[in-house]
DNA sequence: AAGTGGTCTAGACCACCAT
DNA sequence: TGGTGGTCTAGACCACTTA
């Protein structure tokens, strides 16, 4: 239900039905009321959308639609702290998007080994590929994932299968059984080496934005490895960044 | 309570005495009897410890500890999704920080009108300074506070004051008395031009980590807009990236 | 089948903001 | 002072995992 209220409140905020001149929305208990359900079911709700920066609620005073998120709601896109394919970004954001696999293998893990948890000497799937937006290369992704989370019926045929699904994501979940739960990711400044400035039809030398991650099933096992470079000049990431809840005791201070 | 829980959650988990050898930890149901309050509240902490990554909640299984993540619990930083002052940063994560005031100024707002949401013409406090890691030059900041939030009796000091607080949230909250709600950043990749070059003692064109950020206050009323550049080499931020919440009504794909 | 986390309820009180 | 969001309670039922 709260999911329902969710989306009311969503599609109210876009067709400006909910908020008044100021951007206040109706008090949780009005709301409450107007969609019979509890108090606390309506902030979960909005409580949802106050992380997802739709709304800000101020203690007190009320709950306001967040202008500079309410422009394009229901296509939210390339948040750095959103997981989604890359492919899914591009073709959200703007333009067409293509993929272009350059390469599948199955190869020893070696320097993966410690963050896939997994043998050096275990084999682990891999593949390359170039992602185009509007037939512009921006995106170079290179890809592990450890073999044995393959469905042993599949072992044999995993590389080409790997290409076949595209993602990593669309990988795991037909071919693994697994979803990601969640990615830790790293993000930094290179310049692009002789390889990536022929993919990426750059200079060498060229800024690059590198995002590389581990992801990790529910269960905490890590399926995949990441390396991916972006041109700089054409792709950007935002985030919304806040105070964070201080973890550490204050008494220790 | 929530945060009492909280931490006491946390301090057992460091010293071991609340996960087993499979890292799980015992049930809310266990939990709010331990700590003498209604399962809701351990909800709410163990809610808490999920956003920050230190533990995962798996639907029917339990609760685990996230090794990834204890290891320093506490002492999280460089997330990019925490709004924390650079300085603090540096000084949380290894080295001694320094910071050299460059240049403060009152300036017209010009181009930062549009989302300072001021005139064109009205003045701005600037601040330019230059962050130290152990002695090496590693963050350029460039930052702007409209000097209408100012303290009217202080207007006249703003520049100077602004170079005293060292940094956005402090000058905020000492000068006008405003608190940092939030900020959107985007972050990229450049390359340094001569100036930014000479500044972090690198060659022109070194890949930078360039983060444009504007910050707002609880009421959405924009109070800073900074730009800051990393030395690309010596700067990653880390975050964690998880599927994100369809506001998207399903029914209409 | 037993145990876990996920959701919802109805009510209470508090902290904060505005007027 | 009245209305708002923030917190907590006690209980219920459901959905999911695991053995």
């Amino acid at each position: 239900m709260a999911r329902q209220v969710l989306l009311e409140i969503v599609s109210a905020i876009e067709n400006g039905s909910m908020a008044g001149s100021d951007g206040q929305i109706p008090s949780e208990a009005e709301l409450s009321q107007r969609f019979g359900v509890s108090r606390g079911t309506v902030r979960e709700a909005l409580s949802q959308l106050e992380v997802a920066g739709l709304v800000v609620r101020r203690h007190g005073a009320g709950t306001y639609v967040n202008p500079k998120m309410s422009s394009r709601p229901g296509s939210i896109h390339a948040w750095f702290d959103e997981a989604t394919a890359f492919m899914d970004m591009i073709r959200h954001s703007n333009h067409e998007a293509a993929v272009r696999i350059l390469r599948t293998a199955v190869v020893p893990a070696e320097d993966l080994a410690g963050c896939l948890e997994v043998e050096a000497s275990s084999p682990v799937v891999h593949m390359e590929k170039l992602l185009f937006s509007a037939s512009i290369p921006i995106i170079h992704c290179a890809n592990y994932v450890p073999l044995c989370l393959v469905e042993p019926s599949l072992v044999d045929r995993a590389a080409d299968l790997f290409g076949a699904a595209e993602t990593n994501y669309r990988f795991l979940e037909r071919h693994c059984n697994r979803t990601v739960h969640h990615q830790q990711s790293e993000i930094s400044a290179v310049e692009a080496d002789e390889v990536l400035a022929a993919f990426l039809e750059c200079r060498v030398g060229a800024p690059l934005l590198r995002v590389e991650e581990v992801g990790y099933a529910s269960d905490l096992v890590p399926v995949f490895y990441g390396v991916n470079h972006f041109r700089g000049d054409l792709v950007k990431f935002r985030q919304l960044r806040r105070p964070s809840i201080d973890i550490a005791d204050p008494k220790a201070e």
